[in-house]
RNA sequence: GGGGGCGUAGCUCAGUUGGUCAGAGCGUCCGGCUUACACCCGGAAGGUCGUCGGUUCGAUUCCGGCCGCCCCCA
């Protein structure tokens, strides 16, 4: 035991024996219910980790130790998330490349050595080499994500690290794709899709957000076949009127009732058009009735879908207007108008079709200013544009009722922590218009496993794709031959071609559980861990992340993916917003563990209750790291007052009192670990190893000192001491690992974190018939005699002359079993009580100076 | 528009089945070098528990309206 203690270096010290030591290995050996298997998020490894990732995965890791002191064999592993765009950008900007699928590999590529800054200098490279730069890159990334974690005291088992783009990964996700594929649960289909123009691919609904957008009404008019009065609709995408396939209103709107299965032609271009009745048409917006086109938004789809509409699409998948002029453009004056706009983005094509509408006079007044929700792919910074293209999706009940009700039903097989997170599960999956859009027209993430073979003409059959075996998975479409096939046959009339695109990041996470639990791999394994115990993860991927692992385990293993889903909340700053790069006020987690001590940042972390945001603050974080030096200061006094005599147990009142309340809060923190209320089980321990401190250890402390020959009341206070501290440690030992490891190592074998977690048995045993009133009202009564001190302004040391108390006949016995002890902690010369109301009467000594 | 969460001392929050529940920590103020800790110890001040009603013998705690903040979805 040192002499002072410290915190200096702690980390470093117990990283290193933990490791060595092999503490938080999972053995694999036990069955299932003496398992409890994590099932960790793995972070994105382009970017950087943040305070909210050491928030939150703290909280799991409390868990993770709780879990593995009562017992169970802790199933813990780390997985990166590497694959998808976010590397993909990350790696463009770091090297200063761009991945074009035309270049021919170079084997001899080596990244610029100074980086391009802008765009569209970067430079092009082959998508293998883009490719290897993404390994490389996230390689070194995961290897300072590790330093972090392992520094922040996480007991993960570091031996059961995966990434999301290993081949083990993408064998596993193009498996149960071929699987889903196979019982008809994934299918592709060309379809209007939400398509980024930026990074050319397609988004999936979940990856979409609605942000507000300025905008204007242009009211247009549309012309009656009848010669009547124009039909004047409003739309802030006026540059659609070419693409325009009806207009629309609602069924009950006495305004257009009369119109409905009339036809109108189209401004500027002359196209006759018909007037629908639909209910989704919004009679209190613009005029009343809109223009469909195929396709302006999600809206448009679904007109376009259920009234049976034609297509007549303009915008390309890089967000310019078609070149040529459309079919439907019968006469050359349309077509001359249209020439115009041809080539351009929506913005240009937009003030040219202003321009035309104005020309023609069928622009009516000015443009009215909005503000209004725009689609945006949740990474992009264009809006969405909706193109047909064809697509591969896995059902998710987006289509189906039977389905949506399974995967509901699905949400109640787990507990939710809080509770109240299920309904934003039960809300997205009710709210899904469409199948889950797996595919994406990127370049780093498991290819999908598929060939189609080609016709006499060279046109691929997307009906009745090649597979490949499961055992020779993973497999890239792109250099791989299918089955019967040689490779000169690649892109052949009469040959086959190679499904050219990826899977979404998504596709690969939704089975984390499988992935970890050796799905397919190692069926003992999988055996002992799946469905696992607990799934942690930030509450705003409910969407994503958390449905889709439902999805996914629910066609594959007919189960929850989990027994538990625990929600973290945000990190807020200062002024309530929530921390991002973006608002420019991350902190940078290394500085503040470095600046506060491990402990200190988890016991701010583990003070966030579950689905609950915190306010990031240092101020808790100084609390935290002063209980910790409480922990070292207060262990080391109790310890060197002297061992107990072998053999001495609790004797006196106010030990077994001590004991009696610890078994209390025992009961307490664990109800509290169950529940995965791990604050609560913190904050307890916390409040009553305060009062520990400052009153029990304050009352017995003359009294331990003494000598007695092994059954007296020194060696009494010095067992009770011993036995409080090392159920205290154990509860603490899963918020402050660092510094509870320290401590127990003074005195015990083994590491804290393998020893068992505190039973109230084990208290009250020895607590025997012992009243935690005892020490509460000698507390009482020890604070009152400080006041009197404090008010008179004199030294806690100050002698008083008398003390009498006066209480219930009951508390009053308390007082009387303490009478020893309050009379050394209080400097107390005579301790007198009688039956009356509560009182403390003090006379203090004279000063004597 | 639909769903959800939250409004308790200056700040961050706890209040588990409605009756010592009006609390903790930080901050502030006043004291104290008390041989474990000055990275400490002791004490004090501070709130009509957002607001208006209802249920009840009694509500911060249950119900409803309103106000305000936040999140998810449309």
């Amino acid at each position: 035991m040192p002499d002072k203690p410290t915190l200096d270096g702690i980390e470093g010290r117990w990283i290193e024996r933990w490791e060595t030591d092999g503490v938080y290995r999972f053995a694999g050996d036990r069955d299932r219910s003496d398992v409890y298997s994590i099932d960790t998020p793995p972070p994105t490894a382009s970017g950087s980790l943040h305070v909210g990732h050491i928030f939150s995965y703290t909280h799991t890791d409390t868990i993770a130790r709780y879990q593995r002191m009562r017992g169970r064999d802790v199933f813990y592993p780390m997985g990166w998330d590497d694959n998808g765009l976010p590397t993909e950008r990350r790696v463009e900007n770091y090297y200063g490349v761009t991945c074009d699928p035309t270049v021919p590999f170079d084997p001899d590529f080596r990244p610029p050595e100074d980086p391009a800054k802008k765009r569209q200098d970067f430079v092009p490279i082959s998508r293998r080499n883009f490719v290897q730069l993404c390994h490389i890159l996230t390689a070194e990334d995961e290897k300072v994500f590790e330093e972090l974690f392992r520094l922040v005291g996480l007991s993960v088992d570091w031996t059961l690290q995966y990434t999301t783009v290993s081949d083990r990964s993408q064998a596993v996700c193009q498996q149960a794709f071929l699987r889903n594929l196979a019982r008809g649960e994934a299918y592709s289909q060309d379809a209007p899709t939400l398509w980024d123009t930026t990074y050319q691919t397609a988004v999936a609904q979940a990856e979409m957000e609605d942000r507000d957008r300025p905008a204007a009404y242009h009211q247009v008019a549309f012309h009656r076949a009848d010669g009547g009065d124009d039909v004047v609709i409003a739309t802030t995408r006026p540059e659609l009127v070419v693409s325009c396939v009806a207009l629309v209103a609602h069924p009950d709107d006495e305004r257009y009732r009369d119109l409905f299965d009339t036809t109108v032609t189209t401004p500027v271009f002359g196209v006759e058009v018909p007037i629908r009745a639909h209910h989704l048409a919004q009679p209190d917006k613009g005029t009343g009735i809109a223009m469909i086109c195929t396709f302006g938004d999600t809206t448009d789809v679904t007109w376009w879908r259920e009234l049976d509409l034609p297509t007549r699409a303009v915008i390309g998948k890089d967000g310019r207007f078609a070149f040529d002029p459309p079919a439907w453009l019968t006469t050359d004056a349309a077509r001359e108008a249209y020439a115009r706009f041809a080539g351009k983005a929506s913005g240009g094509a937009q003030q040219v079709m202003v321009e035309l509408l104005r020309e023609s006079g069928e622009l009516l007044g000015e443009p009215e200013k909005i503000t209004h929700p725009v689609k945006f792919y949740e990474r992009g910074e264009k809006p969405l544009e909706i193109v047909t293209t064809r697509q591969w999706y896995i059902r998710n009940g987006g289509r189906s009722a039977d389905l949506r009700a399974a995967l509901i039903a699905r949400g109640r097989e787990f507990a939710w922590h809080p509770d109240y997170m299920r309904h934003r599960f039960d809300n997205w999956i009710e709210g899904l218009n469409g199948d889950w859009l797996v595919s994406r027209q990127r370049y780093f993430g498991p290819p999908i496993p598929l060939w189609y073979r080609l016709d006499d003409e060279g046109r691929p059959d997307h009906d009745d794709p090649i597979v490949p075996d499961e055992a020779s998975l993973p497999i890239d479409p792109q250099s791989h031959v299918p089955p019967g096939y040689t490779d000169d046959q690649r892109d052949r009339p009469g040959g086959f071609t190679g499904d050219p695109d990826v899977f979404d990041t998504w596709a690969t996470s939704s089975l984390t559980p499988l992935l970890a639990c050796g799905w397919e791999e190692d069926a003992d394994r999988f055996a002992r861990t799946y469905p696992m115990d607990l799934r942690p993860q930030a509450h705003d991927i409910i969407r994503t992340w958390l449905f889709s692992t439902v999805v996914r385990s629910h066609f594959e293993t007919d189960s929850p993916p989990w027994t538990n889903a625990a929600l973290s909340g945000w990190i807020l700053d200062p002024d309530r917003k929530k921390m991002s790069k973006s608002k420019g006020n991350v902190v940078v987690p290394i500085d503040l563990l470095q600046q506060h001590g491990s402990d200190a940042v988890r016991y701010w972390a583990a003070n966030g209750r579950p689905g609950t945001d915190t306010a990031f603050d240092t101020g808790q974080m100084k609390v935290g790291r002063r209980l910790a030096i409480k922990i070292l200061n207060a262990s080391r006094f109790a310890l060197n007052l002297g061992a107990a005599p072998e053999g001495s147990r609790p004797t006196e009142a106010l030990d077994l009192a001590l004991l009696a309340a610890l078994a209390e809060l025992v009961d307490e923190a664990t109800a509290a670990f169950d529940a995965y209320d791990y604050a609560r089980a913190l904050q307890r321990t916390e409040e009553f190893f305060w009062s520990f401190c400052d009153d029990h250890l304050e009352l017995v402390k003359s009294r331990a000192y003494g000598e007695d020959p092994g059954d007296g009341p020194a060696a009494s206070a010095r067992a009770t001491l011993e036995l409080a501290l090392s159920t205290l440690l154990r509860l603490f030992a899963p918020f402050l690992p660092f510094v509870t490891d320290e401590v127990w190592s003074w005195w015990q074998q083994g590491s804290v974190h393998r020893a068992p977690w505190p039973t109230a048995a084990d208290l009250r045993g020895p607590a025997a018939d012992g009243d935690a009133q005892t020490l509460a009202v000698a507390g009482w009564v020890l604070t009152e005699v400080r006041r009197a001190k404090s008010d008179a302004k004199v030294s806690m040391r100050a002698e008083v002359t008398s003390v009498h108390v006066t209480d219930t006949a009951e508390r009053i016995a308390h007082v009387e079993a303490a009478a020893n002890d309050l009379r050394d902690a209080g400097r107390i010369a005579e301790l007198t009580w009688s039956e009356g109301e509560p009182a403390v009467t003090v006379v203090l000594a004279e000063a004597s100076e």
